[in-house]
DNA sequence: GTGAAAGCGCTAACAG
DNA sequence: CTGTTAGCGCTTTCAC
């Protein structure tokens, strides 16, 4: 059987074509009985509107874009992702957006899609994943007057732009400050560099430390670029400054700080106290179990898809900026 | 501005519409001249086609669905789904198809969306991930006439529909057959019941065993759901059957397998082998670190959108059954 | 409150 | 080889 038409729904219920469009778009303006005889056709039929059509003629798809861009695409077995893509789905069920997804792992990949993704009049809207540095899709984006939201930032300005993401100077405040609080006094950080996020953690942590007028010490900052590999080797470099507490910039990091404190011959917390930040990962099962920075990564998903579907609907209005909260949570690396 | 349309590509063309559109798709029978006028013209222009447009006129969108249902989502933690959408990804990317992820987390959810999916006019096919036994989905799909594949099995009979699977069988059969050569004598296994991919296992485990005259002896075989915890007390109970190997249907479970192990005071690998299956989690961090049966996930991603791209082609062939091959990965769980 | 009719931008015969 | 024309199935004025 083909499939069936507006048309066709119409002459079953006696109807024009334009008036089951507006049951079936709610409009106001029809009568009680009417609508009530389309809607039972609708049912019986198991009638479903051709979303092509719907669109050709509307120029509105309830279709959006989630892009995950190449350079982060490599770190997708961490399953900061997979939590993401859950509230980004529950957010597209939840507001009957059909969500389509991008995901590239190399620049080629990404270059060739990317006009798909750009000039396209398939979709309402997308949300970019972005951190590192690289605004070019962003760009793009606002060239072609797509609707778009950004989840995090780049070290691009981002007043114009409309993002979330989670509150990460307030985690590396809460991180360093749980820290002084236990008395600690050479409180060490295992750092990113060149991404804000990680620039966000390390203003927390300084504030938190002025605050309680202490100093900063530059020989307590090193730098790991987010591996464990990494963290490990600075964190050797640290300890010949003898600290006694190291904040992580991220929970895999610490895999690798933890690591590192025991080859030394030094227990945790008893010697030396650690705090990650993510509490995606190992944190609870690591030896000892981490105290950490918990994100609201499902969160941040969900309130991407709102904040796009408020961009679709409005995009005059101001760029929003939102910031998810984060939570210290408290085990046994630390005292 | 307003969007390009083939007519206006047309016009600084000095063509019809009709032209621009064939050198658009390709068509034999365009002079050169022309078709490199159009072309020009597009690229300075930065034309894009309007993808509703060009869905409802020849019923093609080149978009595909990948259906990830309720009671899978919750594993998603599980670094098996990202792998499985980077090969679904890199195969959209190569074949430029466009994906759409429906990702389910309740059961209603999944009802109240369904009829996005089944009736959709938009998705030339869609990919569901199967396992468990409801086989509800692609039976709607195939009434819709929908053309798609399963990624995985039910255990419901599987005969008339395309899917591609890991080689379960060989996987179950490769590590029983590996703890053999290595002259352990009696092979327990944690299995898991009511799961196509835990039968097949099992059937391999069975298989082998019997082709060396090797007893199967049911109080070596327990059950433990895919969960570390079902698996570290499951494990307790085989141990006082004194196994002297066991083989566990993943590495999830192999993890509360060496648990129970160690925490009855025995040594892995030199009292006790643990063979898991998957190689995605911590297989290779555990401690002692894990033999296994590695899966090739991305590579399942990947043939399910070609097996797809087939079925959309050619609806009438008959359908494929793609078993990926497994291969053994010997760490120091087994000697 | 409902119908008629004009398009949305494209593809695909059918002519020539 | 290229242009003309008729839809694809829907939304949306504009009448009544």
């Amino acid at each position: 059987m083909a499939r069936l038409t507006l048309e066709d729904i119409g002459r079953k219920a006696r109807v024009s074509r334009a008036t089951v469009s507006r049951v079936i778009n709610n409009h106001p303006n029809i009568s009680d009985e009417v609508r009530e005889r389309v809607w039972r056709i609708i049912e019986e039929t198991g009638y479903q509107p051709n979303i092509a059509a719907r669109t050709l003629a509307s120029s509105e798809s309830r279709i959006i874009g989630l892009v995950i861009p190449a350079v982060l695409a490599n770190v997708f077995s961490d399953p900061y992702y997979p939590q993401l893509m859950q509230g980004v789905a529950a957010a597209c069920n939840d507001l009957d957006y059909t969500l389509t997804l991008f995901l590239f792992q190399t620049q080629a990949e990404q270059d060739r899609a990317m006009k798909r993704l750009v000039g396209n009049t398939l979709l309402d809207g997308v949300m970019i994943h972005a951190d590192y540095s690289d605004p070019t899709l962003p760009r793009q984006l606002a060239r072609a007057r797509t609707p778009f939201v950004q989840i995090g930032r780049t070290t691009d300005d981002q007043d114009n732009i409309t993002y979330v993401d989670t509150d990460n100077y307030q985690g590396g405040y809460l991180a360093t400050q749980h820290l002084i609080a236990q008395s600690y006094t050479r409180i060490a950080q295992v750092a990113t560099a060149m991404n804000m996020a990680g620039n966000d953690r390390d203003r927390g942590y300084r504030d938190a430390l002025q605050e309680n007028d202490m100093p900063i010490i530059d020989d307590l900052i090193v730098y790991a670029d987010f591996s464990e590999a990494k963290a490990y080797t600075m964190t050797q470099h640290l300890l010949e400054h003898q600290p006694d507490a190291i904040f992580c910039q991220s929970d895999t990091m610490a895999l690798g700080t933890l690591q590192a404190i025991h080859d030394a011959g030094l227990r945790v917390p008893n010697d030396m106290a650690v705090v990650g930040f993510d509490d995606l990962l190992h944190a609870a099962l690591s030896d000892p179990p981490l105290t950490t920075i918990r994100q609201d990564v499902t969160g941040i998903g969900y309130k991407a898809v709102e904040l796009l579907q408020h961009v679709i609907q409005s995009p005059k209005s101001d760029p929003q900026h939102v910031q998810l909260p984060v939570e210290l949570i408290i085990r046994q690396s630390t005292k």
